[in-house]
DNA sequence: CAGTATATAAGATCGAGTCTCGTTATTGTT
DNA sequence: AACAATAACGAGACTCGATCTTATATACTG
């Protein structure tokens, strides 16, 4: 088997660790007030898919979004890729790639809680990150090169505590 | 359409940017040589596989050698992919996860020719990029953060020149 | 409250990547 | 050089994340 397209073992909603996001009460009007804006209707299917992203520390990928609302309320799958595509476009949400196959989507921070993603090869863990130095770095670097800078994604792959023990 | 998961106009041995590998030559040998001392037998589509990966500047995807290597030997794809994995393993190619839906695989340069990726994401245009600073960030980030670090990616994704004209 | 456009669900479909298994080819041995 | 033994390979079925299609349900507008 493939070390990267293995089977990662998610539960869900704890594929990410780290505290469960707290202050995100700003984001979920933020999002409303922009679909809005956006001259889109209001659906209960987008409704859930917000606020379980709301209550999110870290990405999640599609498949995890609609087994997370399984219990609550069946989201159709055709519907969580369009609700996260349209949140994308609206700046709302980011698609995060972490190696494993599946792309996962996080929203995007009012400020800049900007951060970057430590994977685990072992058990499939993702871990948020944020580093100053890395930050200059990288935005000194985007004006020496031949490309537009819009975004940056860092990923570092290795060992959690718990795997490597 | 998802702008990420476009079908990526690449035409397979131009889809990373910049000029040809020139002095590839250690690489193919030292390759051989690691597969032979894994005690891994010789076979057509290896060395086929092999000699395309020696010429390329940068990343290709399973799909891309495939069709590369169609017009001269063709490589079944369950060939393809077996023979990438194990050259991953030897530590021979790396895996590259541009964001585009699909993995590339280039090799990994004799010394530390390290480089990471700049992803065009009008025209899908992937090329690489080295930064000293960058690096150090990195590895001194990678001592204070709760995983034992072994590999590291970075993608800049934006407009390359000819898209941003 | 009727009309209309958007939002959603269900399921077909797509495509990158994986797996299985029968065939071919390399290599060490005689 | 012929011969096993076994690794390398090819063809095609299969998996599963992601997309597309279409019919239905629901939210706004007048």
């Amino acid at each position: 088997m493939s070390p990267t397209a293995r089977t990662v073992p998610t539960t869900s909603t704890t594929a990410c660790a780290g505290r469960r996001a707290a202050g995100g009460r700003d984001w979920l009007e933020r999002a409303e007030e922009a679909l809005t804006a956006a001259g889109r209707r209001r659906g209960e299917a987008r409704r859930a898919v917000l606020e379980l992203l709301n209550n999110q520390a870290c990405a999640l990928t599609a498949i995890e979004i609609e087994d997370a609302l399984r219990t609550q309320r069946r989201v159709s799958r055709a519907s969580v890729y369009r609700i996260l595509e349209e949140l994308e476009e609206l700046g709302l949400v980011q698609r995060v790639e972490t190696g494993q196959a599946m792309v996962r989507y996080e929203r995007v921070a009012d400020q800049h809680e900007h951060h970057h993603h430590l994977v685990c090869g072992g058990c499939g863990v993702v871990m948020p990150f944020s580093d100053e130095g890395l930050e200059r770095a990288i935005s000194s670097l985007s004006e020496r090169v031949p490309l537009t800078v819009s975004e940056h994604e860092i990923v570092l792959r290795g060992e959690c505590r718990d795997c490597a023990a």
